[in-house]
DNA sequence: TTAGGGGTTTCGGTTTGCCTAAATATTTAC
DNA sequence: GTAAATATTTAGGCAAACCGAAACCCCTAA
């Protein structure tokens, strides 16, 4: 039971963060190509996680978290989570700014300090980009929702969350308006061109390119 | 030139610190039992620091930092005290509690974020124990000060600074109402009891023991 | 059904920062 | 002025995380 490190943190987040969205288990090689280190790195430290109980590994197969895993995981997306959202709400941030702060900060605040960021700030129940943040005890509400890359023409919703993947692709859509809350209804599937065009409450029209559609999750 | 890591940059703080109250500079074995490390360890990054021109040592000799080591080392302290006056002023910790959390967040914070607090916070010129808050740019406004241990009877003054270095002297200091800014007289020096008497402005006494008078500096 | 080919693991090596034990330099004490 | 005590450095090791190269497993497609 020994105190977890930064690197192993990042593992155990990343495992779960593949998983929040879609069913699959993450496999190694992509584990790897996320946290941008080499596939022979993620053998070792899975051995290692693997011995300590929060890890489910058979060689050659996919990674699954143990529930010791889980809560370990969830841990430290709440961090990641609570920061970027006081780092919005109180320190003047905007939300394609916070992601490679909160990257940091997760691995350094203490549970004291993180229990007077999350009273300060209400027990929010979402970060800038819409992600559900984890209670302490490791449960998550999340709402079902649905790629909108992968939305049918007509489909209206609310956009649920956006990954912070890409800060490019936050600071367009943050200038066309776009964001988590924003309801938006698709008008015209990728056709000839292959950009994705919705329309906002207020009758604009907007195109997103298909990385842009990638990373918008609305409500189903 | 590459960017110093934690490690490193305890070792630079831990130096500067030294020399902070009082001019000797600090040997090896002094510095190995600040960082509670072995001395031989110290003597590695010594060389390493000597390598990139932030230090200045010869064999067997005392350890003084370069322009530049002092440059890396007031960045670092600038950040720890600006996050203690941050928990204290924001977050509800008490001046005891926040050492600790200061000592891991110095080594994640950025620039951008340290001055997002240092604006919130108004610029502030001391921490919560006094210490004078080193400028972006290095330098430090201190007030000269004495260690209460060595007042002489008689002696009036303020209290400018108390080391954070024992937070259960803090918490009990705190009770007897004493802390930056009391006005204090000392009216008994060391007698038969070790104990060092003090008057405070309403005219209650206090005796403080020789680790306490020990930590607190008053003006001259 | 067997040969690739891609994903995974093993192996040996690197860096950082720490350790203990032993050697060496310096200071102090008689 | 030498001998003991103390301070510092050297030498050899270890653990955490990473790497690239080579071996290995597994699945598929001819
Ligand atoms: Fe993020
Ligand atoms: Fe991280
Ligand atoms: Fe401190
Ligand atoms: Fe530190």
């Amino acid at each position: 039971m020994k105190q977890s490190t930064p690197a192993a943190e990042d593992y155990l987040k990343t495992i779960y963060g593949h998983t929040e969205w879609q069913p699959e288990p993450i496999t190694p090689s992509v584990l790897a190509a996320r946290l941008g280190i080499a596939p022979s790195s993620v053998t070792e430290m899975v051995k290692k996680l693997a011995a300590s109980g929060l890890l489910r590994h058979v060689p050659y197969g996919p990674l699954t978290l143990t529930p010791a895993g889980l809560l370990a995981a969830t841990a430290v997306v709440r961090r990641h989570r609570l920061i970027e959202t006081w780092l919005v709400r109180d320190m003047g941030y905007h939300w394609d700014e916070v992601h490679e702060e909160a990257e940091i900060l997760e691995h350094s605040i203490s549970d004291r300090l993180l229990d007077a960021m999350d009273a300060r700030l209400d027990r929010p129940a979402h970060d800038p980009h819409g992600d559900p943040i984890p209670a302490a005890d490791g449960s998550v509400a999340r709402e079902p929702a649905i790629l909108l890359a992968q939305a049918t023409a007509g489909h209206s919703g609310r956009v649920l969350r956006i990954s912070d993947r890409d800060s490019a692709i936050l600071r367009d859509l943050a200038a066309d308006s776009i964001g988590p809350g924003s309801a938006l209804t698709v008008i015209e599937p990728p056709g000839t061109t292959n950009l994705l065009c919705v329309r906002l409450p207020d009758g604009q029209i907007r195109q997103l390119s298909p990385a842009a559609a990638g990373l918008i999750w609305v409500s189903a």
